[in-house]
DNA sequence: AAGAGACCCTGGATGC
DNA sequence: TGCATCCAGGGTCTCT
């Protein structure tokens, strides 16, 4: 489940990579994951233009083309994007064999960029504006705009519980799951708590602790649980550094108490119990 | 506005 | 061992 830590993980890693290469041509296997154009008009359009740019907006990996056009990527939950080498055809088993590789872009140096996403909920677009797709979503946890004024601003105009409004991206964009927790118990917040309740100085520590967990995460290259690599195959290394995601029954690493699990808003949700109250000052 | 539930998908885990 | 069922989860949509 890539988040912004991976995402950006990925961005970096293609852009170092791509940027100054040309498109030969592409493949597209499964056409439902191309969410505009037409999967055949998304194909006839890359051929010949070069890679510009690669960077990030929250989950969506943004592909700057020469003659302004721009792919964004979303990978949901089991995405990946992956460099190949398609110089010998028929070396690459990735791209030969593997029943999960949904689109090829063929560079002309012989480098290929796989799609590959085994519950397929990934997309693609291709667009003239990135704000077409990103245009709504809300600002980077990451950026200087985002003070911690700023959170606790976002946070009082919202009466919805943290935990299902921290993973809405039109309030703030990359936050998923995994990083929803762990930096809610690094800020010892409660995941139910209701966003306008929060004081200046929980906010405060809230934004302290998203920038944090994110950082981190990001100098880790990411987690791994089961899907996510960086576009050279490689694991992340954060999912040692967890806290409390995934962890139910183990002990708090800061006060010792069992790790609780809840479902909150369809999804699984963890936290200490003693360290993260839910009494509302 | 908030919350619940369905849907899209597949592989891995669980149950009998 | 073998088969059926359950489950996760980001985003979007519908209904209450």
């Amino acid at each position: 489940m890539p988040e912004l830590p991976e995402v950006e993980t990925i961005a970096r890693h293609l852009k170092a990579q791509l940027v100054g290469q040309y498109i030969g041509q592409v493949e597209v296997r499964w056409p439902r994951c191309i969410a505009t154009p037409t999967a055949t008009q998304f194909a006839h359009e890359f051929v010949g233009r070069e890679i510009l740019d690669v960077g990030r907006r929250g989950k969506f990996v943004i592909v700057s083309l020469s003659e302004s056009k721009f792919l964004l990527v979303h990978l949901r939950m089991t995405g990946r994007l992956i460099l190949e080498d398609a110089s010998h055809p028929g070396t690459s088993e990735e791209i030969t064999l593997d029943p999960h590789t949904h689109v090829i872009f063929y560079f002309v140096s012989g480098k290929a960029l796989c799609f590959r996403d085994t519950r397929k909920f990934g997309r693609l677009y291709l667009v003239n504006e990135p704000a077409e797709i990103v245009g709504d979503l809300g600002p980077e946890p990451l950026s200087d705009d985002l003070t911690p004024q700023a959170l606790y601003e976002l946070l009082r105009g919202h009466r919805k519980r943290l935990k299902p409004l921290l993973a809405d991206q039109r309030l703030l964009a990359g936050l998923g799951n995994i990083y929803i927790d762990e930096a809610l118990w690094e800020a010892r917040i409660h995941p139910l708590r209701h966003a306008h309740t929060l004081s200046v100085e929980e906010a405060a520590r809230l934004h302290t602790a998203i920038r944090t967990v994110l950082s981190r995460a990001i100098k880790n290259l990411g987690t791994t649980l089961r899907d996510y690599r960086t576009p050279l195959g490689e694991l992340g290394e954060h999912q040692e550094a967890l806290a409390v995601y995934g962890r139910q029954g183990e002990p708090c690493p800061r006060c010792g108490e069992p790790i609780r699990r809840e479902v909150v808003g369809g999804r699984g949700t963890w936290y200490c119990p003693s360290c993260q109250r839910r009494n509302e000052s």
